[in-house]
DNA sequence: AGGTTCATGTAACCCGTTACATGATTTC
DNA sequence: GAAATCATGTAACGGGTTACATGAACCT
């Protein structure tokens, strides 16, 4: 059976949060922070398709008096798991490499299906792996950097300065739910 | 006729600085910063072929005493007329939600094909086209941040803080042009 | 009556991924 | 002589992009 792109997870995080129609989707792609993904239906439809011909998600026909027909999608209790499979999966070198973005949306459902827990756990290994790569950059940088034209060793440097700015943003989320999971055991 | 990928400009970018072959591109995407291409035969092979195709790269094989024949590839006028149309292009809003990559790799091979000057008006783009969009999402947070669960707050804050990063370093990087093209009229 | 928004789809095309395949040369 | 590296390809598959298509309800 073929595999969940990450356009199926981010379909799969959406639906868990509430049912939801293929236009619901299309507007929060279009009008909220994830706009990154597309909001073409063309995307969009063949992937809802998709999923639940996986049994991921399932729909029914929303009949609304006086408005338009829609069919809703909601999430099933394999569909629930798959999502928590992935989220799941431990930060590797190659996740942070070529995968930053599919990163953070695993994140940015978590909080949701597994808890606080797990994304400490999520934080602290994208921080291990980060603190690991940055190096790699650096030591690049002072190789060749100086036989680089000023465009090219700006771009490295752009690199460079977006995965400290990640890895700073990891070491403030580890102190976020450190202090979130202090004060709910104090309660 | 097709257009060109956004690996097809990396390679086109990479044979304007010397001819090379297949198997040193791969090489490059392997073991340099470049690494978030794919280093895999199946994609630059079939790439390459597409370009020559269209006439915007030309190879002929090498033959070495002793060494491997290999296929190098050179650029044509035509390949480097395309490579400057594509970064000439003005930095749109769009470019800026959805191919912050790809303008990067716009900008990484722009000062040696066409010098600083072109450089300083596409840093400049940039940092116009981000300082207009962060705003839209300071909003975002600002309206809805409050009902969102703790990873769903902080993935958006890691988004924000990475355009916030980028306009820092497009700022720094209009300064450090404008003072090479000083530097320069005054020799 | 006409334009906009709501709402859901299909189909062709392209290209990247993954896996398979081959053979020469160098190194140990 | 075996393993690693050099070097170049092919083929199936899947999914995203773009464009096309349809129709109901709402607003003016």
């Amino acid at each position: 059976m073929a595999e969940v792109s990450t356009l199926g997870y981010a379909l799969l995080g959406l639906v868990e949060q509430q049912p939801r129609s293929g236009y619901d989707l299309r507007k929060i792609f279009a009008n909220t922070p994830m706009i990154s993904f597309s909001d073409s239906p063309g995307s969009i439809y063949p992937a809802l398709q998709r999923l639940e011909k996986q049994g991921l998600i399932r729909s029914r026909v929303e009949e609304r008096n006086g408005l338009r027909r829609r069919r809703l999608f909601h999430l099933t209790a394999s569909g629930l798991a798959e999502l928590k499979r992935w989220q799941l999966q431990l930060v590797t070198r190659d996740d942070v490499i070529h995968r930053v973005d599919e990163l953070m949306l695993r994140f940015a459902f978590m909080d949701q299906s597994l808890g606080p827990h797990a994304s400490l756990r999520f934080v602290t290994g994208l921080e291990q792996q980060l603190a690991a790569y940055i190096p790699s950059l650096r030591e690049h940088r002072q190789k060749y950097g100086g036989d680089m034209p000023l465009s090219g060793r700006l771009a490295l440097e752009s690199g460079i300065q977006g995965y400290e700015g990640l890895l700073a943003w990891a070491r403030s989320a580890i102190k976020a739910y450190q202090n979130q999971i202090k004060v709910r055991r104090n309660i």
